[in-house]
DNA sequence: CCCGGTTGTGACACCCGATGTCACAACTTG
DNA sequence: CAAGTTGTGACATCGGGTGTCACAACCGGG
């Protein structure tokens, strides 16, 4: 899901793109930042052959998933906020104004495809029968939707350790947990009969984000821990009740 | 609290603060954008007297308190995003620079002296008896943080619709709630011998936060009603036990 | 093989939030 | 009045984000 490299092809008239700064009125020297990275180290196909599916235009120079491996790896390396945009763009092997099509703002990179995946949450919550009780099918939802493939382990919890600890990421965070939120009140609604504004839902939703994080700092604190354990135990607390749980 | 403006005088060589644009290196026209506001709509001293409190050095032009009011009320008017700092800075008759010594950010305007308001939190959790359950102390503690006096009522409900529902308030406020959370979680960890940092005072903190906010949503939506029964019920959906309440 | 339509990129120009620096204003105390 | 202290304003600079426009690269069809 995160791995779609699209065909790379062999840059031609790649010359121009070293220099690839953008913004900034300052007709200065240049500040080289970045050194000249090839787009991507995949490997090279010798021939020009088209391998385009019958779509018309310009073929992509990257992808969001690879800038979002080079955007990680400097952000891992250099911190958050020491770096900038035309750092990540470089990497790539892109322009500034570029990356910005990709994504709609340096924050918006570590979450990469998180919206498409919470629609899978979406539909397994619609597609729960009827007869399990609301939380314990929020607690399975839940469960399902931070299930990932052993060999994502190590990079879902690197990404998820730039997100929760970085300030800015934190903050931003706030506007993907909302749609988030918004899924589960959906249900909440639906099975309780209530509005999806209304308290219940609201508060429903907003106590299960907060537990799940609280989970997802307790993976990152325990080194070599599995998340799927300790997060069930976090939605426990929820499912279980506060009081009966301490 | 809230309303401690400082004594008032009235501004000598006030003649270049009218431009006051900071920054921006465009030689262009101006774009003078907040008219010459006066600093202070509060009665103005006559005399000269010397009123201050011992104090050395010069005084105040403005207070962060009144800055707070103007930028609010802009805020309301314009739309968050679309006040810009200088038209804050224009509006209190200061530069945009001197902004940023009362304020960090723009952001953070609007949450005001949370800060100081959260320590009596602290203070009052710390001061509950012992034979008070956790989750029933929480809950006090908690209404009675965000109990403000009638006349206060109208500003606070303001305040936190801005908050609430501009997006870029939503995610900064994450970082103030982090500090909230951090209060509660020492109380949960202290009275359940847990480390502070463990799940179980985590997931309660968060889950407590989050209900609040719920409430707090609730109480924006319902025009004329009181902000602490709704709270009160918020949270007895946690101390209660969720699933008992649905 | 050129032609128009489509899609992706790069350069340029700007806006605005934020920060460091420094000179100067205003006030207190001696 | 002089010296020390505290607040303010102007200047310069950085970096994220956006609009715009020309151009590149690919498609199909004539």
């Amino acid at each position: 899901m995160r791995s779609a490299t699209p065909a790379p092809r062999e840059r031609p008239h790649s010359a121009t793109t070293a220099d690839a700064r953008g913004g900034g009125k300052a007709g200065g020297d240049g500040t080289v930042r970045g050194d000249d990275v090839a787009p991507g180290d995949d490997a090279s196909r010798g021939d020009g052959s088209r391998v385009s599916g019958g779509r018309a235009g310009r073929r992509p120079v990257t992808s969001a998933a690879e800038l979002e491996r080079h955007a990680l790896m400097i952000f891992e390396e250099r911190g958050f906020d020491a770096t900038t945009v035309d750092d990540i763009a470089a990497a790539a092997g892109i322009g500034r104004r570029t990356f910005f099509r990709y994504y709609a703002s340096k924050n918006d990179v570590a979450w990469g495809e998180f919206d498409a995946h919470l629609e899978t949450m979406r539909a397994g919550l619609a597609a729960t029968p009827p007869d399990v009780p609301v939380l314990p099918a929020l607690r399975r939802a839940i469960l399902d939707f931070n299930t990932y493939p052993a060999a994502e382990a190590d990079w879902h919890r690197r990404r998820m350790a730039l997100i929760l600890r970085t300030p800015a990421l934190q903050a931003h965070s706030m506007l993907r947990y909302a749609r988030w939120r918004a899924v589960v009140a959906e249900f909440v609604a639906e099975r309780t009969g209530r509005g999806e504004g209304a308290l219940e839902p609201q508060a429903v939703a907003w106590a299960f984000l907060g537990v799940a994080i609280a989970g997802y700092e307790e993976w990152l604190v325990r080194a070599r821990a599995d998340l799927i354990p300790i997060l069930d135990r976090a939605l426990g607390l929820l499912v279980d009740g506060l009081e009966r749980s301490l």
